[in-house]
DNA sequence: CGCAGGCTTAACGACTTCTTTACGGCGCGT
DNA sequence: ACGCGCCGTAAAGAAGTCGTTAAGCCTGCG
């Protein structure tokens, strides 16, 4: 999976429905803005590796957007627009653009720019990111690792994934349907039996006593709940 | 001033003086060659942080050139055309090209994407910058070279390449899909067996016992992990 | 033309994981 | 007390992966 993450900034429905189709298509991750203003609250709460702004948005300009963007982010910024005129061209890269692409273009031609922009410039990320901790647990998401009393415990892909899923959803009751679902595929939403042999591997190898659970929580004739805290109120974590 | 130094690739005679006028009036130093081959004589003998690449070149094609020069060097490539076909754009940047640009454009877009291009990616001029060291190895990424206990080793442009994405993101899991796309382009998603080939023969060159590996670790059923340092916790022995 | 180097492809054993089956315990309503 | 369904446990079989080796292919070069 691509994992990038890409900021649409147009205030077209159309048009930020093509993109996002295609984007996700191509692996991405996207979320979409309709204004500068939009864009530039979602840059203050979320971390993106790559902005489509497009030039002619209402309210502040596109240009204008860029430059504010800027000031407060390395962001990469590739800008879009239907007019071809040079000068735009210039005005754009000079208010920090890294890329300009005149609409319309194919889907092939701005899918291989924003590869060219990510391969020259992917921001480093901060160190300590994706790390979640619950009792004497350890999770290291990016790297797939789990410490259980600083000792590390290895999982197989899938009782990670399970963990993961069960993790992010804290202090939820979730039905097997939805665990199977979420962590095998679609196709498998009945498959109790999978659970319960991982559900018990994760016991196994994470909790104190196996025997009495106090992370992952069964719900009888329901599913299971995963517990982070003994005080009730976690942190959810992303990723 | 400005000091970037540009390479400028064109086989007419014309263009060549224009572009190497407009570009040293803008403070750039500037040099040129009539075919790829010369491109990368030159490119070898000297430091250069742009190249201007025609894309229709006598000989040696300009994607050609372009995938050659990333063979060896991370300079920034802008390639020029004068057709506008999306395809030549695609694989114009699929080859490893920074940008594209098609002729005839007015000399204010194509000074305006040169500065966007060398503003993003100013390439390190002190010394010591863009060395990896890790263990007994060291990395110098620009000179694309590799020493292991001070002894040069010498990796294949697959081998750097593939080395270089696993170095840049430091312990974290990265499926194999990732790597591939990454290291070989968007179509080799599934090609899993080059990267067991590959990985072996890095293994074989860098660790000090490939049978054992301390940098690039295996993460079963999704990909590969590269450990650049020890300090993951107090695991240390038994098993 | 043949050579060398690098990339691609195929085949194999050793090994891990995932799937499947089987069985006992528990709670609950009848 | 009894049967039923659910949950937890254990273990065997199927399926897939990893590392390894080596042969084939393509391209640039002499």
């Amino acid at each position: 999976m691509n994992s990038a993450r890409v900021l649409i900034v147009d205030d077209e429905p159309q048009i930020r429905r093509v993109m996002r189709a295609t984007l996700s298509g191509a692996g991405y991750a996207v979320a979409d803005a309709r204004s500068g203003e939009e864009a530039l609250e979602k840059l203050r709460d979320e971390r993106f590796d790559l902005v489509l702004l497009d030039v002619n948005l209402p309210g502040i300009s596109g240009i204008e957007t860029c430059r504010k963007i800027r000031a407060q982010s390395e962001v990469l910024v590739l800008m879009l627009t239907v007019r071809n005129a040079n000068q735009d061209a210039v005005e754009a890269l000079d208010a920090g653009a890294d890329d300009y692409v005149t609409k319309p273009c194919s889907m092939d031609v701005l899918l291989a720019r924003i590869r060219a922009n990510l391969r020259r410039f992917t921001p480093a990320v901060e160190p300590g990111a994706g790390i979640i901790r619950f009792g004497n647990v350890e999770i290291r998401v990016p790297a797939r690792r789990v410490l259980v009393d600083a000792k590390e415990v290895r999982l197989t892909p899938k009782e990670f994934d399970l963990l993961r899923f069960l993790i992010s959803n804290d202090d939820v009751a979730l039905p097997h349907e939805r665990i199977l679902q979420a962590v095998w595929g679609p196709d498998y939403g009945s498959e109790v039996q999978y659970l319960r042999v991982f559900i018990k591997q994760l016991r196994k190898k994470l909790e104190p006593d196996p025997g009495n659970p106090r992370y992952i929580l069964t719900e009888p004739w329901l599913g299971y709940r995963f517990r982070m805290s003994e005080a009730g109120s976690g942190t959810a974590v992303s990723e």
